[in-house]
Formats: C-alpha cells, structure tokens, sequence
DNA sequence: ACCTGAACACCGTTCAAGT
DNA sequence: ACCTGAACACCGTTCAAGT
C-alpha cells in the first residue's frame, strides 16, 4: 500500500488533515453552528476557497471526521476481542469499550449524532452516506461474530433472533440511551447508565444467552478490560470522566 | 380555566399558533436547513420583526413544536392504557402506539430527535430545555404506572430493576433503533423494525415480567389496539406507511 | 495548476422609526 | 402599544482574476 506520493500530493493530503483537525477543534469548543467555513480558513490561514477544494460543503467535514471516529471505535473494539473468555463475556466487554469511548470523544459523538438527522444528511454525497454506514455495518458485523461464536460454543441458540438482530438490539439500547440520558439528565433513576448496561445484560438473559448474569460475574470482565487492555486510555480521560466509567458499571477500586 | 381574553390577547395567540404552523410546514417540506425566519414571514405575510415577539430563536418555534408533539404522543399514550388485559399487555401496546405515532409525525420526529443535539439545545432557554424534559418525564411516568401495576399483580418482581429503569431501557430501545433504522436502512437484518420490537420483547422476558412470550400470544393485543382505538388515525396514514406498520408487528389481514 | 479574495445571495437578529 | 423594514454582522458558496 505504499504508493509513491508526489511532494504536491502529500502536501494535499497534510492540509487536508489540517482542515479536520481544525475543524473538530472548532466543533468541540463552539459546537456545530459554532462551526463555519469562515472561521476554518482564518484559523488555517488560506483562503475559504481553498478549503473548498477539499470539501463541498461543511457537512462533508463533518461526515468526514465521523468516519475517522468510527474506525476508531472499530479499533478498540477489535481489541477487546482479544480478550479471553466465553463469548457473552467478550460481549459485555464491547458494552464496556462502547462507554468509554463515548467518554473519550464527546465531540465526535455528537457529531455522529448531528450526520444522523435527515436535513444534514441531505447535503451529503451518496458517496459519503455510503462511507459511513459502511463504517457502522463493519462494526455490525464484527459484533455479530461474537454472537456466531455463542452459538458455535452452545451457549446460544439461534432461534429468536439472529446474530445481526441481536446487535442492532444492543446497540439500539445504548445509543439510544446514551441519547435520551445526554438531552434528559434528570430522569428519576439513580444511576441511570448502569441501568442501561443492565437493560442490554437482561436482554441476553432474556434470549438465553449462556451463562446467564445471574450463573456468572460478568462484573468481572470490566475490571479486565480496564486493567489489561485500555489502561492508557483510562488513564487519559479527565478526572471526572474516570470516575462516571467507575459509576456506570459499578466499579471498586 | 376559562379565562377571559382581550380580542388583542386572542389575536397574539392566534398568530402564535399561526407561527408554529407555518414552521412546521416549512420544517416538513424543506427540513431544518430549509426553515428559516425569512420564509416564515414571507408565507405569513408579516414582517420578521413580529416573529420575535413571540420566540426568541428559531429553536425556540422548534422546541414549542416538539412539546406539541410529546404532548400528543401522550394523548395517544393515555388512550392506549385503557386497553383490557394483563400489565404486559398493555405495556406490549405502547410499543404499538410509538411506531405508529413514528410514522404518524415524521416530521416531528426529526425535529425532537435535532433537539436533543447539544448544539441546537444549547440556544434554547432553561425553560423551554425544562418543558422539554418535563414533557418526557411525565410520559417516563405514565408508562412506569404500568410496570407498578405488574408488580402490583405479582407478574413482576420489583428486584432487578425499578420501573423507571425498564422504562427507560424500552424506551432508549425503540427510540436509538429508529434513529439507527433511518440513518442506515440497510443493515443485514430481513425485518429490522420487527426486531426492534423483538429486542424490548425478550427484555422484558428476561426481567421475568409475566406472562413471557413463550407463554402468551401477545400478537393479538396489537391486532386489538388496531381495531379498537386507532382504526381513524391508521386508516389516515399514507397506504405505505400502513404497510410499514403492518410489517412492523407482522399484522396479517 | 493552484490559490485567492471579492462578490453574491442568503442568514439570524436588532432596533429606530413609524402607525 | 404594536408592527415594520432597513440595517448589521455574519453565513455558505462561487468564480474571475491573479500567481
């Protein structure tokens, strides 16, 4: 895959960069309308047009730096795969990298959220609409294979549900809760987050998927995940942001 | 409640509602890029001036369109809850009552759903952010009355998970797997929408909340709510969207 | 070939001037 | 007291003119 750039090409390609990252820079401290073309260019120092070379328009920024922010959750969940033991356990550590990640990229994730409104996602290429549920139906289905491995192993069968409709299930309960709990803080659940988590666990109770929460710690996966596989991230996140991780899955230590 | 109105006080209300409706014909046919203050006074025939009288923002005519219709969501709400049966089933029925009122209103779901986005929310005052959350709040209540009912009943053990926290699971369910559903259409899943239903069905198995669904048919509660309490709001859907509906909960007839 | 920045057609929002 | 519409400070987007 290296192929030999011109020096003009890797300019290209660096301003590009350049545009992103000062892009999301701007939608994280002033948010969405706070995000203009304008400001873009002074902060880069070329002119508006410029960046129109790049891109046509500022939803395709955005669409943009969505996709990069899938593929990075792809990434961490692909190394939480890694992770020993049963299927449902590799599961719920996805549950676990899923928070976290949330946690890490704030900006990203409602950006994300933003590109899936129909009048934003209106101004994209098809191109870019295309790219970006790519992105999403490649972690689909690299969840779906943890499900595959249940079956294979006799905890799960495949009956109810199948592996893609279990992890539209999931996902559709925690990001949408993470949804409704960003807009409505003030619902009268006491740790509202962990409740999510629980939801997506009674679920695959509810199909069975084995061990059940009630024959096995699943508490225990997140404590290995966090030790043996993000401790930098962890580490990284602010103060306050560590210890929500904490509360959402009821953490010691 | 029947104050006495001044003609000019009737009149500033009037407008008002005038203001909403035009904004929402707007935001339907053109989408949120597509509403603007400019085209709501040229189609009013007033001036922009008066429009910021009544709000203070564009967002500000958003959010009063969303409470409108989280407001009538509960009305449909309410009707649904005077359905004979069991706990479940009744429960069963509001999922019913969310699809169909998802296709009733898209227009107005998009619109609530921009809302919840931290950069549209942020421009609206604490009030109307409160009004927001209460609107849901007192449907999050609404729909936990039930889940007391079974505890109530004894088809449900208050142990796992309180109310307002199943409710909130069912809910963030339903509402992030539309959101998902619209956006990405194309997932490998034959009857996505069904299995949305499927997922919050086999939680609620899980908890146990009884009767399960293996041991009562609760298809027949969603042929009943069609037949008994909406047959004027469907049969006034667009042909399309009945099929959609009927697809959703796998409807013969 | 690439970049510029002026120009255009809109935006949201304000407010002095009218009725 | 209420409404107007001009005015302002920005927007996104385009493109002729430069280098």
């Amino acid at each position: 895959m290296d192929i030999k750039l011109t020096r003009k090409q890797r300019e290209r390609l660096q301003r590009e960069q350049q545009i992103l990252d000062t892009a999301n820079q701007l939608l994280g401290s002033q948010g969405y309308l706070g995000l203009t073309m304008d400001k873009i260019a002074e902060e880069m120092e070329y002119s508006k047009g410029t960046i129109y070379q790049h891109f046509n328009c500022k939803e395709e920024i955005m669409a943009r730096l969505s996709i990069r922010y899938i593929d990075n959750l792809q990434e961490l969940f692909k190394r939480a795969l890694t992770l020993a033991g049963n299927a449902r356990e590799r599961m719920s550590a996805m549950f676990f990298v899923y928070a976290l990640f949330w946690l890490m990229r704030p900006t990203d994730f409602n950006n994300t959220q933003l590109l899936k409104t129909a009048s934003l996602r209106e101004k994209l290429s098809d191109e870019s609409r295309e790219s970006l549920s790519a992105a999403e139906r490649q972690i689909q289905e690299m969840l779906a294979k943890i499900a595959y491995d249940a079956i294979e192993a006799g905890d799960l069968k495949s009956t109810a549900m199948s592996p893609e409709e279990i992890v539209l299930g999931l996902w559709a309960t925690t990001y949408g809760g993470l949804l409704i709990l960003t807009a409505a803080p003030d619902l009268k659940v006491s740790n509202p987050y962990y409740s999510l988590f629980q939801t997506a666990s009674i679920f695959l109770d509810g199909l069975p998927w084995h061990p059940l929460s009630t024959e096995f710690a699943y508490q225990d996966v997140y404590h290995r995940v966090c030790k043996e596989l993000f401790v930098e991230e962890i580490a990284s996140l602010p103060e306050l942001q560590q210890e929500r991780l904490k509360r959402f899955f009821e953490l010691e230590s």
